[in-house]
DNA sequence: TAAGGCAAAAATGTAGATTATATCTTCGGT
DNA sequence: ACCGAAGATATAATCTACATTTTTGCCTTA
């Protein structure tokens, strides 16, 4: 129905600032305690433990707990509890491979589509990847700066796929990459040479070159699977 | 109570059954009702009312909520309430072409992969599919058990492919694409032809034909997507 | 018509009751 | 004494009832 003029639209991208619940803060404080390995693999979150922990109740830690669990980032036992999920050798090389072939696509598609603004952004966040250091462990060792850049550098890669869809199950599981480069981040850190595979994989997709990127792309995250399978990263079960 | 001669046994390595809680109850219902479209889209969920029409608490109401949020399969706006999320065209294009790129993928690699047991699945299912009437409007027009062969059927295509990240991906769009059926399904039924396009699709998978199978694959959701197109089912938007 | 102000409605959060699981203890048979 | 079953206690998850906070709708006023 065209609605001429009509005054107070609810316009589709109207921005209500959209207060946080409590729930939702701890979702987000959990999502990143797990993710950057500070709730260990394996743990138990106990309800009353994290509820003191960032200071709410039972219930809002129960709804962001329950959020998580629906994005395989914490486990849940109906009457037995919510748990840190595992890590594995075997589910992270799944986790790559599936990786390999669904940024692979986004990334084809992400080609077959470019536009401008697409390149620009590719160009932005290689530039601001490639200006943070990697801090060592003597230097502090957070490194979540180059994690959120890193992130956004494979975003703007995928960004014209035309898929929400894979979009987001590219992210998805881009969370859950980036916990296993945590929780192994004592031995092991982002690559010095890492930079130079990223300006070749920008290049490569900038050229329109699909398959020389796609190529590069998977090559990076198998190498950095090789580096992480070196190390024993079996989340302490053993 | 104590159930003479049936005494609760706790074997070693048993896999003790999982007592549900009121929020996975009314999680699995909602879930049901919000795929079958007798929840529609756009409308609000709001928690007294489905508390009330779930005979549950505003907590266990309120968990369900939050996990299917996760899921995209309801909208949640802080302090604002949660939402049936809105159907269109548009996105469920978006959601066809998604799916024919992952799908394609993991049967490729079902193929690729393949056992006696993967095939064996795929005929038992196909015949289990192929053995249900899909029932028409006049004869109560309850398709739910074709849904569910339809999409067993679908699955042991590509049960083989060897990623559990990809079959969960497929099943989360299989469910989106379920509700675009069902919320359609005042007008369009699934076609009697499609027994044949099935059969079509196991055959070519069978024979170790890649491309053909996805193909067939392919094309059997672009075909059914034109069909969908040729319907208003622009969820109640207008 | 537009802004401000209320009151009702609804979401969210708290506290404590209830229920299930895990743990510990006891008892009978070997 | 040792093992396993049975029962009792402690612990923790879950749920209910109600308090608090925010939003929504409506009405008044400029």
């Amino acid at each position: 129905m065209a609605l001429i003029g009509q005054p107070d639209v609810k316009q589709a991208g109207e921005v209500r600032p959209e207060k946080v619940t409590a729930a939702t803060q701890v979702y987000g404080a959990l999502r990143q305690d797990i993710l950057k390995g500070i709730l260990k693999p394996g743990q138990k979150l106990q309800i009353d433990q994290v509820a003191a922990r960032y200071g709410a109740g039972a219930n809002p830690v129960r709804e962001a707990l329950n959020r998580l669990s629906s994005e395989h980032l914490v486990d849940r036992h109906d009457q037995r509890g919510f748990f840190v999920p595992q890590l594995s050798l075997e589910s992270l090389r799944e986790l790559v491979k599936t990786r390999c072939w669904l940024e692979s696509k986004a990334l084809e598609e992400s080609i077959a589509n470019r536009t401008q603004a697409w390149e620009d952004n590719i160009v932005l966040a290689f530039h601001r990847l490639s200006r943070t250091r990697i801090r060592l462990p003597e230097e502090g060792g957070d490194n979540s700066e180059w994690e959120v850049r890193h992130r956004a550098f494979h975003n703007a890669l995928i960004a014209a796929c035309g898929s929400s869809w894979l979009i987001g199950f590219c992210n998805e599981m881009m969370d859950h990459a980036e916990r296993y480069r945590y929780v192994s981040m004592t031995t092991t850190y982002p690559r010095r040479d890492s930079d130079e595979e990223h300006r070749l994989i920008m290049e490569a997709a900038l050229d329109g070159d699909v398959e020389l990127a796609k190529q590069r792309l998977t090559d990076q995250y198998k190498l950095t699977l090789r580096h992480l399978e070196e190390e024993q990263i079996d989340g302490g079960s053993e």
